[in-house]
DNA sequence: TGTACATCAGTGAACGCGCGTTCACTGATGTAC
DNA sequence: TGTACATCAGTGAACGCGCGTTCACTGATGTAC
């Protein structure tokens, strides 16, 4: 009763669902989701054309998998712990929680270009068992962050975490969509002076001590 | 020698080269670039589906067009002065900063959806007679304020107006893109809260007083 | 154990569609007489 | 003034291409005997 099995497939244990998605994956994170034809995603993973509709309903489907899957893997390859409300200084947390999000922007929201203009990948998306909140655990997270230092009276008491978490991922979207609109080849990381300036701004806002 | 003319052109002064590029800002402003055919613009136009090839390179020497007139008209309807430094109070200078950025932001962004995936449309918009810098003009007088504002001593002297200009415009891009992304309508404008917040964090930092 | 057959996931050529672009033709206007 | 003609921007049907998707066919595997 076991039918054929695919080419590509012989050894490993992988199901072709899985390997597509892999494939897939794979485009998504090396071009991103703008432009990937499912002749692509059939010779990325040396796979017949059509098997992907024996597996999802279209190849916005596969996609948004896809996509999940590729964001993840960035999720995942982040490493260390988050900052810890009271360990440490307020300012030293800062950094480290601009520095991951820029890393984790840099890496996801290239494959996210062109995403804003396909709304019948966006619909996938959002009805994916475990929908992708775009980013928005990490603005959470350092909402919760600054939330928990307030309450430790290291964070001002007239500070809203949420707007603390808007600038943080503010630049984060600003750095990133300057260089996907740079026509040149991919600009240099933000200089450490740029970071050293933001984490100050926003420890110390810009008026004058006193 | 006058040959023939645009039925669509009848009675009005304009040149056909104008008349598309007006049609094609009208699309761009309602849709746009992303989606966008050459058919569309055409029948937008009312004119023959070949045309713009009589006036124009190829359908993104058109777009490109089409984009800087329609930055230029969202410019031009903004109105009132910019603040000035030294005047009012930083605050509400800052404030008026922020909902003009992203009064601009909300009505461009949203055009240049898709744009990150269309190389040719942005090697073209490079090679415009007048590039656009892509809302950079706000950025730097952003920072030039700021700077400015430092000189009269009021705003730290400690504080880089880059850094600020950047949380201004990061602010713009992480709220309307959130906007972009979201598979339903389109989402409110940020509440007044947030904006206050946002103005009282970069005004005072998020360090406790003392 | 060996052989004939049934199953059905995988295959890939083919379909239909919409796109950007081309080009033979049209016809309003200026010119020649 | 009136008529025949030349010009060339505008016209829109047609071309070629690449895409997402379909479906008749293939062939490796399990089953029956």
């Amino acid at each position: 009763m076991a039918p054929r099995r695919a080419a590509a497939l012989r050894g490993g244990g992988q199901s072709l669902r899985e390997h597509l998605i892999a494939a897939a994956g794979r485009l998504v994170a090396r071009r991103g989701v703008a432009g990937l034809t499912v002749r692509d995603i059939a010779r990325e993973a040396e796979v017949a054309d059509g098997v992907l509709y024996n597996h999802f309903a279209d190849k916005e489907e596969l996609l948004a998998y896809a996509l999940h899957a590729h964001v993840r893997a960035v999720e995942a390859e982040q490493e260390g712990a988050s900052p810890r409300p009271g360990e440490g200084t307020v300012e030293a947390n800062l950094r480290a929680y601009l520095q991951r999000a820029l890393a984790l922007h840099a890496a996801i929201l290239p494959a996210f270009a062109g995403l804003t203009t396909q709304p019948k990948l966006l619909a996938r998306l959002a009805e994916l068992p475990t929908p992708l909140d775009g980013g928005q655990g990490l603005r959470t997270e350092i909402a919760g962050y600054v939330r928990a230092e307030r309450e430790l009276t290291r964070v001002a008491a007239t500070i809203s975490p949420d707007a603390v978490a808007t600038l943080v991922v503010g630049v984060c979207h600003d750095l990133v969509l300057g260089r996907l609109l740079d026509p040149a080849g991919p600009p240099p990381e933000p200089s450490p002076d740029l970071v050293d300036a933001l984490v100050a701004t926003l420890l110390h806002g810009v008026l004058p001590p006193g």
